[in-house]
DNA sequence: GCCAACGTTGGC
DNA sequence: GCCAACGTTGGC
């Protein structure tokens, strides 16, 4: 099973609609470093949702539900999409700060090439931001 | 195939 | 709102 870390702007696209609708197409990605993530995500995985621009902090679970179509929001044939469901809202959210602070995540797509907006995450990476969630 | 110009993302 | 980092476009 693999890891991956999604972002979406809460104003956009936030934690809380994605929970309304249960599961959701994730389509819209127009980069293909980003879209090749897309296309390596299998049923199953387990995708961290991110909030960036407002919030900036990792504030859920979700899980691929389907593996990767063609993007439905376009004809383009270059693009795909996926389908993630939610799974679980983080107990304590996840901030950027935090994980720039700790060590273990330190080379973190998120922290190294903020602009992507897919990217993988190591098992190891993945427990840590679980195990954070969970302090305090 | 190079690179300048331009557009976008996202943290601050 | 600014700007650094990065991706894309298009002229040559």
């Amino acid at each position: 099973m693999n890891y991956w870390l999604v972002k979406s702007e809460p104003d956009a696209y936030s934690w809380d609609k994605f929970v309304s609708k249960g599961e959701d197409n994730w389509d819209g990605v127009r980069n293909y470093q980003a879209r090749n993530n897309l296309k390596a995500m299998k049923l199953g995985d387990l995708v961290l949702f991110y909030h960036s621009n407002q919030g900036l902090e990792v504030v859920g679970v979700a899980q691929v539900a389907k593996e990767a179509f063609q993007d439905p929001s376009t004809d383009d044939e270059r693009w795909v999409a996926v389908r993630l469901k939610a799974v679980e809202k983080l107990k304590n959210s996840v901030s950027l700060k935090l994980i720039k602070k700790d060590t273990v995540l330190s080379n973190l797509a998120l922290v190294k090439h903020s602009r992507l907006s897919v990217m993988p995450v190591n098992p190891v990476e993945f427990d840590r931001i679980i195990f954070l969630s969970n302090e305090k």
